[in-house]
RNA sequence: GGCCCGGUAGUUCAGUUGGUUAGAAUGCCAGCCUGUCACGCUGGAGGUCGAGGGUUCGAGCCCCUUCCGGGUCGCCA
């Protein structure tokens, strides 16, 4: 039978017990992690949420009825124990365990809750699979890492609004139940039992309010934000998710940058105990690309991108020539002493890799330590040429090349995915290390070949940089925006950047989207007609904090720093979501489901 | 929507060329054990091999369909 607290009051924490109680009574509260029945003596290790310690029931000096409450017990009851603290003899210390040098001799215990056996282990180390962890997540919880870092969380979000607060932010909440948006990904739709046929979207971003705010005079404005957007996920990607919003009147781009370095930088120094030092770098696109392949590069490493396609034409090999003659590159990296670590078929597993990124192919180059060369193309090439290759790659012996021949963007991206695969790989990345700088001058806008335009890189509200726009009517590619990212070791962690305030621009930018004049005022109205009555120039910027902490805790999914996360099909196992409802209620929404869609029983 | 990988005991996994009663570890249950700390020892229970169909004398294994999960490309302003 469950017992009740009775009045019993915890005095302490399980990991609380120390030296200085040695002699003191304690009433301590937690689960049972692990009983040990020596026959006799039983010792059982008891955790809650800030550690564990050693409790002991020993039938010298416990009446028969507690020591027989002390045989009962199993894995994950919680218990509610009265003893004394002890330091435990010299030879039973255990130096893995935080509270390894004291243990509790129980007086009083009371059985607060039996449990069945869990289905998962209440163990850092164990190992189930996704599925099972997500639906009894409420013990994958009580994980002593999860624990940790569901603390590290409220404390990393408590130092950025501190942060906020300091630099003369205002904190906002913005509606849940928003209206859609075109562009972007696809919304999450909320119908509406008084509006038949009408729906809500849940925010992808606060994105226009923000802005309105800005309009309203409110002037620093932030706010955590919970983000909605119904596309498929990744290991990275949720479709809900919390990010630190906020938009400030009356500056550049460096002010925005200044906020944002600094919040970042107080939470490395409160919350890891790292300095980073500002102003952050800064690398533009274009250099990003070009060096790196990625507009998000991880540079804790070297290995950058080489063009060579200087020597491509009459060089004998017909995919380079093509490639260049088209108005494409050949470009490549060099892992520098790695000739030796790539069998021919792990080149060619990176070759089909590369491919996944839309490259035809990818070729390779190594020179021997004895001099000689072996390459996938160098049969095409005479000793000239291949000098040539190998002088302009800078290439000594016992080094290795990857090249890649296509249209510029295509050959870097699929370059830089090899990049940061080869240095996985060799091992080329310094742990512990927090490369966080910034990614400047993105092009304003993207061709998008399925939909047959441009489309917005960041979003249809960025403000082109002074400086290109005479090139919006004749060089769109090419026109740069007043736009930021900040990247650390390899991951976006937000963006941001300085919006357009003038409605008369705005609604060219919306031109040049392919928006007639009636589409932009009927899908943005309320924007532009707010944008006549005295908009201040304003920018902003937005990162996400579940990303931050899977950097901080150096966790491979983002399912690792949510309390209740949602699988990769954006379901929930754990609460059976999402799931049908009731005809009455789809009724009162004015909603039928198509026969086909009705979920199979 | 495409591609890759996976689904066998509560859990993590092994399972040869298709061949007797499908195994291991751990967990669980019972008994023993007075200083363990991954306690130990003895014994025991525990399986629709994701589902359906096919090939075969015979299928965990081969084929087809399907469901579920993980990763990824597209997508994600």
């Amino acid at each position: 039978m469950a017992e009740f607290l009775d009045g019993w009051k915890r005095d302490c924490m399980c990991a609380e017990v120390d030296a200085e109680r040695v002699g003191k009574d304690v009433t301590l509260f937690g689960w049972v992690q692990r009983a040990r029945n020596m026959g006799g003596i039983i010792f059982v290790w008891l955790r809650d949420r800030s550690g564990i310690v050693q409790v002991v029931f020993d039938s010298n000096v416990l009446d028969p009825d507690t020591y027989a409450l002390g045989e009962s017990l199993r894995n994950e009851f919680v218990l509610a124990i009265k003893g004394s603290v002890r330091l435990r003899n010299e030879k039973d210390i255990n130096e893995s365990l935080a509270t390894g040098r004291l243990e509790v001799v129980v007086q009083e215990a009371k059985i607060l809750n039996r449990a069945e056996t869990p289905p998962i282990y209440i163990d850092d180390d164990a190992n189930e699979s996704e599925p099972l962890r997500m639906k009894y997540r409420y013990l994958d919880l009580r994980k002593p890492k999860l624990q940790r870092t569901m603390a590290l969380r409220s404390q990393v979000m408590n130092a950025v609004r501190s942060h906020m607060i300091s630099e003369g932010f205002t904190e906002f909440e913005t509606p849940i139940l928003t209206r859609s948006t075109p562009e972007g990904a696809r919304d999450f739709l909320v119908p509406s039992r008084l509006h038949p046929g009408n729906c809500y979207a849940l925010p992808q971003s606060p994105q226009i309010y923000k802005q309105l705010l800005m309009v309203a005079g409110m002037d620093r404005y932030f706010q955590f934000a919970r983000c909605f957007r119904d596309e498929d996920s990744r290991a990275d990607r949720q479709p809900e998710f919390t990010q630190l919003d906020l938009e400030m009147s009356f500056v550049e781009p460096a002010d925005v940058q200044t906020v944002v370095e600094g919040a970042f930088a107080r939470v490395f120094r409160d919350v890891m105990g790292v300095d980073i030092p500002l102003p952050l770098p800064r690398m533009t696109w274009k250099d990003a690309m070009e060096k790196y392949g990625s507009d998000k590069p991880d540079t804790r490493y070297d290995m950058t991108i080489q063009d060579v396609s200087a020597f491509a034409p009459g060089c004998g090999f017909s995919v380079f020539e093509n490639s260049v003659q088209d108005g494409g590159i050949v470009a490549g990296i060099v892992a520098r002493q790695a000739a030796g670590r790539f069998s021919r078929k792990e080149i060619d597993t990176l070759g089909e890799f590369a491919k996944t990124y839309h490259v035809k192919g990818m070729a390779w180059l190594s020179l021997q330590e004895d001099g000689t060369v072996r390459s996938s193309f160098a049969k095409f090439l005479s000793d000239d040429k291949l000098r040539e290759l190998t002088d302009a790659l800078e290439l000594e012996r016992g080094d290795i090349a990857f090249l890649i021949a296509d249209r510029k963007l295509v050959a870097l991206t699929a370059l830089g995915q090899v990049r940061g695969r080869v240095a996985r790989e060799l091992g080329l990345i310094e742990q512990g290390k927090y490369n966080l700088f910034w990614v400047v001058e993105f092009p304003l806008m993207e061709w998008n070949e399925e939909n047959q335009r441009y489309v917005s890189a960041h979003h249809p509200f960025t403000m082109p940089m002074e400086e290109d726009f005479h090139l919006l009517d004749t060089d769109l590619p090419n026109v740069r925006a007043k736009s930021y990212d900040l990247v650390l070791n390899g991951v976006e962690m937000g963006s941001g950047s300085i919006r357009i305030h003038a409605s008369d621009l705005q609604e060219k930018m919306f031109g040049l989207l392919g928006f007639t004049h009636e589409e932009a005022w009927r899908r943005f109205g309320f924007l532009l007609e707010a944008f006549k009555y005295g908009t201040p120039p304003h920018g902003g910027f937005a990162f996400g904090i579940d990303r931050l902490l899977m950097m901080l805790t150096d966790s491979d999914s983002l399912r690792d720093v949510i309390a209740f996360p949602k699988m990769q099909n954006a379901s929930c196992l754990m609460m059976n979501t999402p799931d049908e409802v009731s005809p009455d209620q789809l009724k009162l929404l004015h909603i039928t489901f198509d026969a086909d869609d009705a979920a199979a029983p």
